[in-house]
DNA sequence: GACTGGCACTCGGTCCGCAGGAGTGCCAGG
DNA sequence: CCTGGCACTCCTGCGGACCGAGTGCCAGTC
């Protein structure tokens, strides 16, 4: 028994499965691909394929539909990428050209992915820590209480609002700012933090608990691991795509809301170094909400290497080979749109 | 016939309909609430019910249900607003107290919107035209551009980068700094605008290409008017509360996720005086996707006044009376946060 | 005039029972 | 190792019968 033809099969029932939504019999597969054997050998093949959980029969005389295993292999060893349509890489280019700030580059992003693959669309922020310090501004707001400012490299602005105490006076905010930016300014923020702890020696002592409460609001901004929040979109196409998931689709949603959780399976994600995108079959993700939904994702960045994950969540019945090459795409285009 | 039984007779069927989500009797009615009449005679005044329009039956032989019109006489008429319970209560103020920034306020407050309400939540970011600048902040960031940040009393932060042509001078960037902040610093954005016009004639004629550039992003900033973000939370309740949405709920999500349709949706409504709230019921959302959902929303705000407006969208079938004092407590608690 | 009990009627929901058909597994032969 | 044939399984759709909730109407009562 040939093993190429046994994955052709299976490659054949995924691809018919996906496309028609139900189960693919053996008579079906020989009229629809030519394999150039009859149904009775598919059905060998078939049996072989059950035998290795790569495919299963809703019921006793029904036809094969792929397990999660079957879409495994399917995704690992036999889908090649499909490159974009041309209409496809002019939407990219598009709609992210004119984008104005790093809030609206997320937003249309996510968008534009959940538009191309017509799946549930997820964007996390570029994470802070792993990012670099552009800026910090203080602005005194009355009150005693000065608001900071922290400005990423990514475009990111992170806000706190400080109560100094006493009212303090623009001469020693504008040498807490130039002080401060001499400090952190183009470093990583998670090294930024350590190169603040001595800054309140070199003022005056009355000054310091002003530049100690400064300090704090800053590591606050810093220190917190915030890789904590993303944007997403396109969740009316899951309840659009119907019975694709089992009972109901409120379960995911209630995962998508659950952002934490799902920011965390996001982030465990490694890219796969040949494609370059990491995928996440049915029960893989563990989280049993998600046990008929599939992940797909890659990291993205503003320089060479990424600082954080964008992807799409759909039914695990989806056009992987589709799927993947828009998250890749879109994923390359903000990179670049992010550096430039 | 008594005009006032009748009426009685309209809201016992919301309320057994809302609570059941099927079509109730009369011998049903007579029995759950002491109307101290028979059944037969509910009947008649069923039928009159009918001819008004306020219920209907989905067919010859079943209970009745409320129309659209008659959910509005209800709400108009019927519903005396139930206070919250003191857990709810307790709710709202321990998630809502230690929110660090706007974002995380909107954020807390839209989740806790869908939490009481058991609805999909939606809460508008400050209209930036309503509100006032509190400050205006340049940062060169190198290659001849400048970051232009924008920040207002409501904590929102909108941020531009401008290309000024040339490198400005640390003390070119000073004195813009300073003139901007003197032109429009606690002026209302709408007016801000207009203080901006005369400003590059105070500069040497080589900088004024540069003022030009960072005022243009500033008028962008304010003048695009921009109560077009919005926070959404919830959708899985949608979802839950499964065929109380004819069909699908996909139309549903895919009206909340065309958030200017929303956006526009919720800022046409205006608060109904007495009860401090407005509902769109049914077809009067007039978007046919909608017309089987109800908009509760209301007024929140920094200072006494409404900057913006949150609330929640559900099936037309829903509790109003929880809802609308779920959403009137939660907006009077924002609003005190934002103050605050 | 308003309310009530009684009665006939309508009609959607559910539960068979019965084909029809798609698909399988297995086996013997090429 | 592949193929055609055959018996078997079991899901799906359809039609009919039954049941019951609910109504509308009418004649009678207070």
């Amino acid at each position: 028994m040939s093993d190429e033809r046994r994955l052709e099969v299976l490659r054949a029932i995924v691809e018919d499965y996906v496309a028609s939504r139900e189960p693919v019999g053996s008579k079906a597969l020989v009229e629809r691909h030519s394999l150039g054997v009859s149904p009775a050998t598919i059905r060998n093949d078939m049996a072989a394929l059950e035998e290795e959980g790569l495919i299963t029969q809703p019921h006793t005389s029904a036809g094969r539909i792929p397990t999660d295993k079957g879409y495994r292999v399917f995704v690992d060893r036999l889908s090649a990428v499909r490159p974009l349509s041309p209409a496809e890489r002019r939407a990219i280019t598009h709609l992210l050209q004119d984008a104005v700030d790093l809030d609206d580059v997320l937003e249309r992003t996510v968008r534009l992915l959940a538009q191309l693959t017509h799946q549930a669309a997820v964007v996390q922020y570029p994470s802070l820590s792993r990012s670099t310090v552009r800026h910090v501004e203080l602005v005194p707001v009355g009150g005693g209480r000065v608001l900071v400012v922290l400005i990423t490299d990514t475009g990111r602005v992170e806000q706190r609002t400080v109560d100094c105490g006493g009212d303090p006076g623009d001469q020693f905010v504008g040498e807490l700012r130039a002080r401060l930016n001499q400090a952190v300014a183009g470093a990583r923020l998670a090294a930024a933090a350590d190169r603040l702890v001595a800054l309140a020696d070199a003022f005056r002592p009355e000054d310091r608990p002003a530049v100690r409460a400064v300090v704090q609001a800053l590591e606050d901004s810093l220190a917190v691991e915030r890789e904590d929040r993303m944007v997403l979109a396109g969740t009316a196409n899951l309840a659009r795509s119907g019975t694709d998931f089992g009972s109901s689709i409120s379960p995911v949603l209630e995962a998508l809301e659950e952002q934490v959780v799902l920011l965390r399976l996001i982030s465990e994600m490694a890219d796969d170094p040949a494609s370059g995108v990491s995928v996440r079959i049915g029960h893989e993700n563990l989280h049993t909400s998600l046990a008929e939904a599939a992940v797909v994702t890659t990291g993205y960045g503003s320089g060479g290497e990424a600082v954080a994950r964008l992807g799409i969540l759909g039914p695990t019945r989806m056009d992987y080979p589709s799927t993947i090459a828009a998250v890749r795409a879109v994923a390359r285009y903000v990179s670049r749109i992010l550096a430039g």
